[in-house]
DNA sequence: TCTGGGGTCCTCGGGCCC
DNA sequence: TCTGGGGCCCGAGGACCC
């Protein structure tokens, strides 16, 4: 006997503010407060030994955390370096504080916001304990970072109830005692949709979405809503006058190709009367692994050289080590520099080998670098490893770094620019 | 006082081989 | 020998996302 096939229901789940709610919970003193997350550690770290010095009859460690009183709190005024925010509480908001916002800019608008570092490591630990509560009543889930994923719904039991909302409501419930943390739901016929429906109800809410309300729930949305549309390609439709995702449906789809290219345009097209086959996938490999660093000030090639060897030593490093925890070599290694003028230069090696010693990458990186213009100041330097396979793979992987020539040094900028022919710092 | 870090995927152009 | 085209890989850059 064949079952009659079942509409396809697929769940976005998306985490409420989710550094920002898990830092409420390690401090509920802060619950309600501006806040914005996003420096490093050492004005906390300043803040936290005066408080010791002040209040000694507490160790103040970890266990202390709540009982921190708010006076001793880094604000966005005490402030003064690089950066941006990479959260900012709904009190914060307010002030017109917000994601990507630069913490110079934001001390000006909200000075009196607490500022706290991001702690990665404490976001990814909730990370896996709200995944876990999933797969516990959905197996079928696909990871889209740290605070978000998709579900499919279609064939879990409750999955198909009112909509899928049965099931969206469990899940909630299951994470919120779990964890402690509020999520939204958006459920739909496909991924695409169910992204846009779980911003429909912020926070804590569920959207059901059905095929019937593509015209009167998506199409009134700014095309900016479509997951894949950003700044530039809105920008660009706006140009024809095209702002909603209805006016964007109402585009003949030969016209779209002929402006936006045949991918581009075709897909285009397709999202904007919301049609999506894309499956869930439930793994994914890597492809590549990088590390990059913002100096604190621009630094040039030569003035600086010593310190950009230093951090270009330990990008290349924490990328090895990084390959090496997870298990992966790659054989594809390049760098990636931002001058002080913001423009984004890269350069990359594919090697015969895989590899994934601190070493090598170094190495074949430092032959990237020969081949870029040194004579203006970097603000930012990175190290990437692609073509990434599994250790295990390589049948000829050899975990000993090969033994050539030295270790070249971060080159001068008066060195010869090379044989590359693409160079451009001779010109 | 501007603008992080870690990714993915796509496009385009050039070189190479058949 | 020359020319042309297709397929493939590589490298650079861009757009986008969390």
């Amino acid at each position: 006997m064949i079952d009659a096939p079942l509409p396809r229901r697929v769940a976005h789940l998306d985490m409420d503010a989710f550094y920002a709610s898990v830092e409420s919970l390690r401090y509920p003193q802060l619950k309600g407060l501006p806040m914005v997350i996003g420096a490093g550690w050492g004005l906390l770290e300043t803040h936290l030994q005066r408080l010791r010095s002040e209040r000694p009859e507490r160790a103040w460690t970890e266990a202390d955390r709540a009982h921190i009183p708010l006076d001793y709190f880094p604000r966005l005024a005490d402030y003064a370096g690089r950066g941006v925010i990479t959260t900012a509480t709904y009190a914060a908001r307010k002030f017109g504080v917000g994601s990507a916002m630069g913490l110079m800019k934001a001390a000006r608008l909200c000075p009196q916001a607490i500022l706290l570092p991001a702690d990665f490591k404490e976001y990814r630990r909730y990370s896996h304990a709200f995944k876990r509560v999933i797969l516990g009543m959905a197996p079928v889930m696909e990871d889209r970072g740290v605070d978000e994923v998709y579900i499919d719904f279609t064939h879990v039991p409750a999955g198909q109830q009112q909509g899928g909302a049965v099931l969206a409501r469990r899940l909630q419930k299951g994470i919120l005692d779990a964890t402690g943390l509020t999520c939204s739901i958006g459920v739909a016929p496909n991924k695409l949709i169910a992204k846009m429906a779980s911003e429909f109800n912020k926070p804590g809410g569920i959207s059901i979405v059905r095929e019937s309300d593509l015209q009167p729930r998506i199409w009134p949305l700014p095309c900016r809503k479509i997951n894949g549309i950003g700044p530039k390609t809105d920008a660009r439709l706006q140009e024809h006058g095209i702002r909603t995702i209805g006016e964007l449906a109402a585009c003949d789809g030969a016209w779209l190709i002929e402006h936006f290219g045949p991918a581009h345009g075709t897909w285009l097209h397709e999202a904007a009367w919301g049609l999506d086959e894309r499956p869930v996938i439930t793994h994914s490999e890597p492809v590549s692994m990088s590390r990059e660093t913002t100096f604190e000030r621009d630094l040039h090639a030569v003035a600086d050289r010593a310190e950009l060897g230093a951090a270009f030593t330990e990008l290349a490093e924490q990328v090895a080590g990084d390959l090496q925890s997870g298990g992966y070599v790659g054989r594809t290694i390049g760098i990636k520099l931002r001058y002080a003028d913001f423009r984004i230069v890269t350069r990359v090696q594919t090697i015969a080998h895989f590899v994934n010693d601190a070493h090598t990458i170094r190495q074949v990186a430092g032959q990237c670098l020969r081949r870029v213009d040194l004579s203006r100041r970097l603000r930012l330097l990175g190290v990437r490893v692609g073509s990434l396979v599994h250790a295990d793979d390589v049948a000829a992987f050899d975990p000993k770094p090969p033994q050539n020539e030295s270790l070249a040094l971060f080159p001068d900028a008066e060195e010869s620019p090379g044989r590359d022919p693409q160079s451009t710092s001779a010109e």
